[in-house]
DNA sequence: CCGTATTTGTCCGTATGTATG
DNA sequence: ACATACATACGGACAAATACG
């Protein structure tokens, strides 16, 4: 429950690239912190903190908030703050609902496209991803996951494509990282899974290749419920205690 | 050409609602600018001039050409400035290819859940544009057509859906409009496809309504080649010379 | 190539609204 | 219900970078 609230003693002074404005940066910044879930879902974000801890002022931090408010990792409320979203679970289904189409278009897409270079590079993401779960290490599977699937985008190639997606599963994260915890025995399904969707695309049948992706979402989707199901419905409450 | 730059005269005080912060407002008010097209593509918009017209400061509109250029209609350039965004072609193609991937899940959830009244306000809209189209009447059939598209989305009930269809569709209406113009004369197929979207949809056959949008779409981009290739390729050239 | 004007980038102070006791 | 504390919303000023003559 990190809120980022007090401890305003380490000044993690960020980099600056001479062509990426502060904004940017802190943008950037605050976006690896909920991917690596040093934030999580819920915490609130102060501009004075984040701005001491980041070692510039509250100007850049708000325009940086404003963007990521825009991509749908932060909600901001009027006068009263802005937080690390909460993706509820109907949320979470229809974020699967748009992915899944996505995703069968990219499956579609590399049938014709792949090149055999780029399926020896996804194959070895798979074989990555099996070593982990053969060691139930979820911490090693979990980056690979998304690395695979935003590798499939990137090989079709359309880079609108690739912001959309990203800008989705960006957010179905935020629900997954909670979710995904307790269940490890899915991860070596899931892999054979992601085997099936190489071998698909390697075939060269753009309708076989849609299916595989399609079905690895929609088995995805399942997984999630299956999880929350066990999970208790902890949800918000978000108990606010101040300390000065 | 309208480049925001001078004419601070006119102070269109925008009225501003409790719930609404000020950033939001000038946001919209951009947006609005351009989808009617008083701002066109490129453009320049100067901070000052924007903050002088909508009658704020500097901040909120900062943080508003943030939030716009998340969602692709505004360009930050480091140093130089923010200008209204142009999209090439190709970036149209891929737009295109996405959208008709998301429309397809369109078609297919709404021949599963669509209901009679739902039907009846879509069969209002087209006999709108057929009307419109009848008439050759560019400006009346443009804003019915994004009308009817959205319309069909928000059937859905998918909200992730809806922003994401929405934000795409924004940026294809960034070169749609230049594009449009000049062809009068494929309102006439466009409606009878919209009419036979609507029939698909209301016989209640998921793969039917789904080509049947798929390939709406793909004629569609069909259509803007064919307007493309009229117009000069006039691209934007834009001679960028660095200096360090 | 240099100096000046303009525009953007950043920072800080004050006002306003919200939560708390 | 009122007063107080605190966070955000907004505006204004200074600094830095760029464009232009």
């Amino acid at each position: 429950m990190n809120s980022f609230q007090g401890n305003p003693t380490q000044r993690t002074t960020i980099q600056l690239l001479q062509s990426h404005s502060l904004t940017t940066l802190v943008q950037q910044e605050i976006a690896r912190l909920i991917e690596t879930g040093e934030l999580s879902a819920g915490d609130k974000l102060n501009e004075w903190s984040v701005a001491e801890r980041l070692g510039v002022s509250r100007g850049p931090v708000r325009e940086a908030f404003r963007a990521l408010a825009e991509t749908g990792l932060l909600r901001m409320e009027k006068n009263r703050g802005v937080f690390v979203r909460q993706v509820s679970i109907k949320e979470a289904e229809e974020i699967y609902e748009v992915r899944a189409a996505l995703d069968q278009l990219v499956g579609r897409r590399l049938a014709e496209i792949i090149r055999p270079e780029q399926l020896k590079e996804l194959r070895v993401i798979v074989n990555g991803m099996e070593k982990a779960a053969a060691k139930q290490d979820v911490d090693a599977y979990y980056p690979l996951n998304l690395r695979f699937h935003d590798t499939l985008v990137q090989f079709t190639g359309n880079s609108k494509l690739l912001t959309t997606y990203r800008r989705i599963v960006n957010e179905l994260n935020l629900y997954r990282r909670d979710a995904l915890a307790g269940e490890k025995g899915n991860l070596l399904v899931s892999t054979r899974e992601h085997k099936k969707i190489v071998d698909a695309i390697a075939s060269g049948d753009p309708d076989r290749a849609s299916r595989a992706l399609h079905d690895h979402v929609a088995a995805g989707r399942e997984r999630m419920h299956r999880a929350h199901g066990i999970r208790e419905p902890v949800q918000i409450t978000r108990a606010r205690k101040k300390s000065t």
